[in-house]
DNA sequence: GACCGGTTATTCGCAGACGAGTATACGCAC
DNA sequence: GTGCGTATACTCGTCTGCGAATAACCGGTC
């Protein structure tokens, strides 16, 4: 599943979508996708925007339109999708909205290695971290009540999956901060005692020297 | 905020994770993650992970410790982490802990061309996207069980996690999929309208061409 | 004792991502 | 009409992620 796409990079797919309404000049492509209030998508790097676009045109999604020049400005080329950038666009689109395919956000990351830091201060940081999201949750808000008058909600629907989706980290991360403060987290001493001597459990140890079974292993 | 890491792949940081507890080479440090379940955060990326040993050697977080070889093997190099490394290490989990970045999964790219497909046709495909997030949510709590017995929870901290999300993003997929296919999501029938015609309405073709105030724009 | 398949352990090379730099045009002040 | 700040539009070079290739060793089998 989840095939080898020619141009793998996810601002290819934003391209094509801006592309399939009207032909256009790259530059161009960024401020229309600004205008619906999808460059949250893709904090446009200008480098990989060329880079996509040049891409989409070799393996024939996009195709060369003219290459004309107004007053004596840099040079710019206009492209236009192709039927084959077209099937591209909606065979991707079919994908990504069928296949669940594991993700690894970077706080997971940081859960990972929460150990390597004593309890107490791990409740400050995610105390940080709560507050946080609940800004990102509250511009996602504003953003929905900007474009909601004038965008249909169709093409919103990714705004109201991030609120979903911070609604349950704030809701997660509340009662984990909740089980370490209030000393109901199994293990809590260990692990206070862990860090203030640096001592390292005998088996976890072991552990590491163990091949046992794996989770997610195909 | 979120600041520049000398070696920014997320590898790093489960590399310095388990060279942390004792010095050891490469192959071994990969193991070592697998024996502890952390397999999970980083599918293992072998070019990657020499790669990144030999930058965080580079940038004094690493030191190389010996270089002997077994037989007629291929040379092995035994590294061990320094006091940056470690504090790199430190540094490094608490930003990730404390700091809230959005962040863009594929899924929500897939919504955000969700309107390229027709509403029967994006049923159909939720349903088959929510199979896989429960596989998932079923390898978890398998992973869990496999692992409690000798890991302690805080080690595991991560797949409960995980297994929060998973099932927020079931039940806001149920919801969706319910208004699709109930009819209740309004803009249906310009939905179904736009696939079946290929027509745009008017505002949102202008809507690409006005420039106006931005969401997530600091 | 020759062969074979699996595990251990690492190197190589290329494609791709992106920050930073470049250059022109335009609007506005004075 | 001259100067300057800002918007437009793109290019270049670097760094790095990672797939695929490589190769030695081990253990079994006929």
């Amino acid at each position: 599943m989840a095939k080898r796409r020619r141009v793998a990079n996810l601002m290819a797919l934003a391209v094509l979508s801006a592309v399939a309404f009207r032909q256009m000049h790259p530059y161009e492509m960024a401020t229309t996708l600004r205008g619906w209030g999808k460059e949250r998508d893709l904090q446009i790097k200008w480098g990989s925007l060329y880079t996509v676009v040049r891409n989409l045109a070799k393996h024939g999604l996009l195709a060369e339109v003219e290459s004309g020049r107004e007053g004596r400005r840099p040079e710019r080329t206009v492209y236009r999708i192709t039927d084959e950038g077209r099937a591209e666009l909606v065979d991707w689109a079919r994908e990504l909205l069928s296949v669940a395919e594991p993700e690894f956000p970077r706080f997971r990351a940081g859960l990972s290695v929460m150990a390597v830091i004593g309890p107490d201060e791990v409740v400050t940081l995610l105390q940080q971290r709560l507050a946080g999201v609940e800004r990102e949750t509250a511009e996602a808000r504003a953003a929905l009540e900007l474009h909601s008058p004038r965008v249909p909600r169709l093409f919103l629907i990714e705004i109201e999956y991030d609120l979903a989706m911070l609604a349950a980290e704030a809701a997660w991360m509340r009662s984990l901060i909740e089980e370490i403060s209030g000393g109901t987290l199994p293990g809590l001493a260990e692990w206070r005692h862990h860090h203030e001597t640096g001592e390292i459990s005998a088996e976890l140890v072991e552990l590491a020297d163990s091949s046992i079974e794996q989770y997610g292993k195909k």
